[in-house]
Formats: structure tokens, sequence, C-alpha cells
DNA sequence: GACGTTTGTCGGCGAAGATGACAAACTAGG
DNA sequence: CCTAGTTTGTCATCTTCGCCGACAAACGTC
């Protein structure tokens, strides 16, 4: 550095980017496949109008996307309005596909999802919770992932691999910093599974709260919304940020541990080592706990639970109730802090709200600042457990999304 | 809706945008803009670095830029390399401006701020509050502000005009919604405001501690960071979020409120009608009830009792120790959620912090999570009382940075 | 003062979208 | 069944804008 003139310094930060002229195909291209990915099938007019730009451009973008076998145009049905009738493109589901996988606590799923959102085929698989060692995961995974590959159309080619798992996920190296359940501290998850499946396409990782609420924005109950905030919560309490559209990660992808806000700073202990974390009240252990059960009764004694509540057991009724009350304060609070348009609820708080609707809406209604939630909708997640894997295909999918032919280019290169 | 067939109705919904040649421009004038608003003057092969287009094209493009009269370029001072030496391309600050608005508890500011960031002119009143009706205020600033273009170049243009309100700010119309502290409700004050300085551009409003946050990430102790907490503290608490760069505004402009997240579900009642909410703990009343002090003492209070912390005075300790409990608290909380490079402290809170910093950050490694806080800094502002008016400028600038000809071409067609 | 280096300038080139004319494919009405 | 009207794909030509390469200008060094 002290070699360095300052006036040297300042030419080795580039800080802006200009816009070349081949980075206009690019860009267009690119927004051309979103929106068949997004969106659906579209008829060429229907890009036109969507896209502002010209037929003959179209038409050409078109052109390129189907030589690259990214999408394919089929005749229009005619719909009875006049006029020549225009081609319907759409994304190549069964030959452009990405690897989706979710690395949950005692679950594996691997789903392989075509271009469009479409899951192709998937596997879930229980796992004892004993079996969770990193190379033991891995060799499953693998596992499954060759038997559905083999079930792939062999000009099937694979565009990304993406992967969520319960745990605090850097995103900046694809690593899993802590994931408690799992036992795991520190693993370059990412890097590894890679070089198993033995390819040269970069594993992204993400938390898995993180891509079941890209999952729910994308292609679920929060599609169009662009501020929402997605509450997950099973043993813990995990959640994902959408803010403009666009995913809140975090400096490092940490963000979105909601499950450790305090709200109770002299409740009980957290296994994190703090007090009175948000998931110490809202977490299954504390809504069995309270109904008189085992804290570990797991799935079984939460049926059992929602049971004795629809036959109006009271101690049941007088669990939940408690629990809609802080599920309601931690609420209140992150829509203070955020001003999201919808709340979207996953896992077992999904399943306990339709139970206390009424005392969590008060709870919002009393703590959240009237202009705050004004308008605000909270709803319970559409695509339950699949929400992890479709928002890991969709993170896999990202990179072709932004660069199309560039990518495609840089897989067949790699082969 | 009736009448629109389902075709037409997909239509009506331009998703994606196309890039048009047209565009390439727009956007590489404005790429070499916003580097020299932003990174202050810098000479033309700087420019060719740091965006990656070519000579030529860097000189017409900073040809337009000179032609327009937005940036000017001057002989560069040799600075001993060999070589010829590059122009260097400073941004004319003197010639467009914007006007920027701060309307705080109980004074007004308004300044001049130049292109590139520098404070031409600026003036801040104090006003008692009894004189806080929404039509006074108005009065007031067009008054100072008629008064400060007196002091301009006959030439310079005015290129936006930014508000910062103490209050809740919808930021899709430009009102405020509520401001406790001037007893507004419901207020289009920007339109208002516009009509009265008889002008025909936009007057944006956000809340000041959103346009603080702005400011330090832009210009303060926070430049270069992407991931930032801002939090403000007087009376109330206020937060600016940004995220990946950009402000985190919530679906209608409210993010940020995290004065109001419920940190002691069981504590004093709110003036916003909850209860237990940060601000009861870490807001100035809190602080001076607790040193024995009224809640209503205000700054001199509040000077009284840094004075006695300085000399020991064990009730002022005492009571700062709170404080500083409640307010690293509700910190980790957020850094959780957020998992932010920096932390920002503004206000009573910057004044605060330096006299309590050990007691703050160690509750913040007991409750924030390692991962999250890894890395992370807490800072005072560096701005301090002048950073909502930079933010406002910020602001203002927004859309000619955006696309500098045409918003100058829109400009000089309202005249 | 000659030489090497860096940079502005200018003419020509290529990529990509816009434009406009024309043909194709559909509906509606006689 | 045929014609008019409408919508859309295609193609040749034009425009915009950045890139490339050659050349000249302006600096430091020996």
């Amino acid at each position: 550095m002290s070699t360095v003139s300052p006036a040297r310094a300042a030419f080795s930060s580039p800080t802006a980017t200009g816009v070349r002229s081949e980075t206009v195909r690019s860009a267009n291209l690119a927004t051309i496949l979103r929106e068949l990915h997004f969106h659906g099938p579209a008829s060429r007019s229907e890009l036109v109008a969507r896209s502002g730009l010209t037929r003959s451009a179209i038409g050409a973008l078109v052109g390129e996307l189907v030589k690259a076998d990214l999408v394919i145009e089929q005749r229009a049905a005619s719909d009875g309005s006049p006029g020549r009738p225009s081609p319907v493109a759409a994304p190549v589901a069964d030959r452009n596909v990405a690897i989706a996988v979710d690395v949950a606590v005692d679950s594996l799923a691997v789903g392989v999802v075509g271009l469009g959102g479409v899951i192709l085929h998937s596997e879930r698989i229980d796992r004892p919770r004993e079996r969770v060692a990193v190379d033991a995961t891995i060799d499953d995974i693998v596992a499954v992932v060759r038997r559905l590959q083999r079930r792939l159309d062999p000009a099937c080619r694979v565009l990304g691999i993406g992967v969520g798992v319960v745990g605090l996920v850097n995103r900046t190296d694809n690593s899993v910093s802590i994931a408690p359940n799992l036992g795991w501290h520190d693993v370059a998850f990412g890097a590894r599974l890679q070089r198993a499946l033995d390819t040269t396409i970069e594993v992204v990782v993400s938390n898995d709260a993180d891509l079941a609420a890209l999952a729910e924005v994308r292609r679920g109950v929060a599609a169009g919304q662009r501020d929402v905030l997605y509450v997950w919560g099973e043993v813990g309490v995990g959640g994902g940020l959408v803010s403009a559209g666009e995913p809140v990660t975090g400096a490092a992808g940490f963000a979105g541990e909601i499950g450790h806000v305090p709200v109770n700073p002299d409740g009980r202990p957290c296994r994190c080592g703090s007090v009175g974390c948000w998931e110490t009240e809202i977490g299954e252990g504390a809504l069995l706990e309270r109904s008189g059960r085992s804290p570990d009764g797991g799935r079984d004694a939460v049926d059992a639970l929602l049971a004795d509540a629809d036959r109006g057991v009271p101690l049941a009724l007088e669990a939940l109730a408690v629990q809609a009350r802080w599920l309601g304060i931690g609420i209140a609070g992150l829509i203070n802090v955020l001003n999201p348009s919808m709340v979207v609820l996953g896992g077992l708080l999904g399943r306990v709200y339709p139970y206390v609707r009424v005392r969590v809406d008060a709870e919002i209604e009393r703590r959240a600042l009237e202009s705050s939630r004004r308008g605000l909708v909270v709803v319970v997640s559409a695509l339950g457990s699949d929400a992890p894997l479709v928002g890991a295909a969709e993170l896999a999918f990202e990179q072709v999304l932004a660069d199309p032919l560039g990518t495609l280019r840089k897989i067949s290169m790699s082969r």
C-alpha cells in the first residue's frame, strides 16, 4: 500500500460499471427469459407489450433463445380475437433444470426443477437424527441426485444447483456457519457438495427460511408483493425478509434470524446463549410445555395438542392463546421495523394461526403503528414444506436468468 | 374490468422493461454523473478505469455533460507521473443545486446543496413549539428558501427539492401520516409545499431518520458500507435501514420505526398506544427520569446529566447503565434481523454511547448471534444535526442522477 | 532536444434496436 | 365462400452508440 500513490489507489477501485452495447442484448435476453420463467408462457405480442421493445427486436431475441434451446415456440391457440395469432413462447422446462436441495432437521429433499419453476422430479428421505454428519449428508444428497438424474432427458442441462440448510449460512462463500439442529459448525458445504457431485457449477447455499420466503414471493401466496415478512417456525424460528422485491441478506447473508430477537428480556434462556429470544416463546417447545406436554414431543405431540384444541380442551386453548400473544408481539415489532405489505406464516406457526387468528391480529393492532399496518395482510404459507425446495431452485436459476447465453456458454465449456 | 378480456388484462401490466439503445447513453451519463457526485472530481482517465468504457466514449459522455452545464472540465495539475495529463471533471455545484429542508421538533432548516454534496448556503431557525401548524411551517420554509435563493447565481438551476420530517411519511404520495411531535395528521405536505413554492418540481418527502441514515451512508461514517443500521434517538427513537446499499423503505415508506419494537412487553405505556416500546426505555424521557430528573427536562437536563457522569455521580452513572442495557438489547435484536456491517448511533444516543460503550457492546455480544455480529462496528454519527439536511439533498438529487439529460429537459420545459 | 509514456481526438466499424413496408393469418359479415 | 378489417411476423434500411486503431498532443526523463 505504501508504494501506491493516492491517484493509483483510486484506479484500483472500479466503482461504477458502464454499459457497453453487448450488455444491451444480454439484458434484453435476460428480461424475456425472466418474464417467461416468472409469469409463464406468453405470446410474442404480449412480450412486446410488456417489454416496450419492437416486434422485430422481440422476434430476434426469442429466436436466439429458441436456438439456445431455452425457449420453445408453439402455435397459438386462436383465442377468438381478430388478427394474426401470435406464437406462444414457453420455457423449455424438461431440458433446462436446476437441482434443488433442502437439508431440513430430520429429512432431506432433492428436487429437479425445470425452467419456469415446475418440479419435475423430487424425493424426500427421512433421516434418523443421528445421521447428520456432513459427509453422510453429502453422500445421501449425491445418491438421490444421481437417482433422479437417471430419469432425465439425455439432452437435459443442469443450469444451477441450489441448497437450503437449516442454519446460519454465509452467502459470501456458501458455507454453513452454524447449524445447531445438525450439529454443524463452519462447514464449507457448498464447496464440498460441489466436489462430491463432481461438477464445475457453483453450488449456491442459503438459509432454508430465506429460501422459503423467496419461494412464497415468487410462486406462493406472496406473489406480486414487494415487501414481505416471512416467519417460519417449528422447533426454532427463522425468517426471510423481502424488501422492494429483493431478498434482504445482510452483510454476510445472516439477515432474517428473527427467532433471536429479544422480546422478553427476563424470560427463559435460549440455546443461542441469550435470554428471552422470540423462539423461546413461540417455538414448538414452549407451546408443548404450556399445554402440559413434554417440550420434546415433536410433531405427534403438536398433532395431539391441535386435536385437543379442536375439541375445546381448556389447557390446549390456553397454551395456544399464550403462544398467540407472543406471536403477535414479535410480528408487531417486525412490522414497525419493516413495514411489509404481507406477513406469511409457515411451518408450525402456519398451522397454529387459524386457531388464534383473532388474538394475533389483536396484538398486532395494539402494538404495530397504525400507518405501518394499514393494508397489511397476514396469511398462511401456500407452498408448505416444498417452499425451501422451490426457493433453492429459484436461487440456482438466478445466474442463467441474469445472463442466459453467457451462463450457458460457461456451462458447456466446463464439461 | 368486466369488459376486458384476460388477454387484454395481461397487456396492461408491463412487468419488465426492455433496454433500447438510447437507454445506454442515458445509463452511461448517469453512471458518470453519479461517480462525480459521490466520489468527487475525477480525471477522464480515472473515469475510463472505473467505468470500463473507452477513452472515446468517456470523452463524448463528459462532453455532453459539460454542454449541459452539469460538469466542468479543468486542466489537470500535473501530478509528476509521465504522460499527457488528463483533464479533471467536476460537478458544477454552484449552478446545479437541490433545496433541502429539515422539519425537526423545535427547529427548521433549509439548505441549498450543490451537486457533489456541498452545502452552499443553509439556515436553521429555532421555532417555538407552539408554532408548528402546517401552514405556518410552510410559510417559514418558503420565506427561508426565497432568502437563500437571492444569494444564488442567476444561472443556477434547482434540480430537486427534498424534505425530511420528524414523523411517519408516506413515500408513495409524499404525505405525512402522523407527526406526533408536530401534531400533524394526514397532511399532503409535499403537494402543499410544492404549491406554496410555486414550482413544477416534485417535492419529495421522507422521514428524517431515514434521510440521516442515507446521509451517513453516502457521505458520513458509513460511506462504502452496504448494510447499515442507523439508530437515531432524542425524545423519540427512529431508524434508517440500508440493505445492499439501498434504503429499505417498506411498502409505503414507514420502515425503520424501530423505536416501537416491543422490548419489554410489561413495561411502560408508549405514546403510540402500545406498551414497552424500545423508545420508552432508551428515549430521553426514560434516561432523565432514571437519573432523578424531570422527563421533560430537554437538552439542558441531558447536558447536566452528562456533566454529572463526567464527575462520577453514582445516580447519573446508574441511569446511563440502565439505558445502555436496553440500548444493547434493542440493537442486538436488530442485528439478528438485519445482519448489518455497521451500526450508526445518532442524536442523544450518539452522545451517550461513548459513556457506556462497554456495557452496550457486552449486551450485543450476549444477545446477538455470533455469526451476525462478526465484523460488526458500532460508531457514532459523523454528520450530527446536518445529517437529515444532507440526506434530503441526496433524495432530491436522485432523479437527476438517474437520468441527467431527461430530468434537465423536463425541468427546463416546465419553466 | 530526443525518447518513452499517457491521453485526447477522429474516422471507420459493428452490434442492436427502431422504422416502415409488406405479407401472413385470423375474425366478421355478407 | 369470399372480401374487408385487424393483428402480427419478416425483412431491408436507418440510427444510435460504443469499440478500434491511428495519430497527435502533452508530460517526464535522460
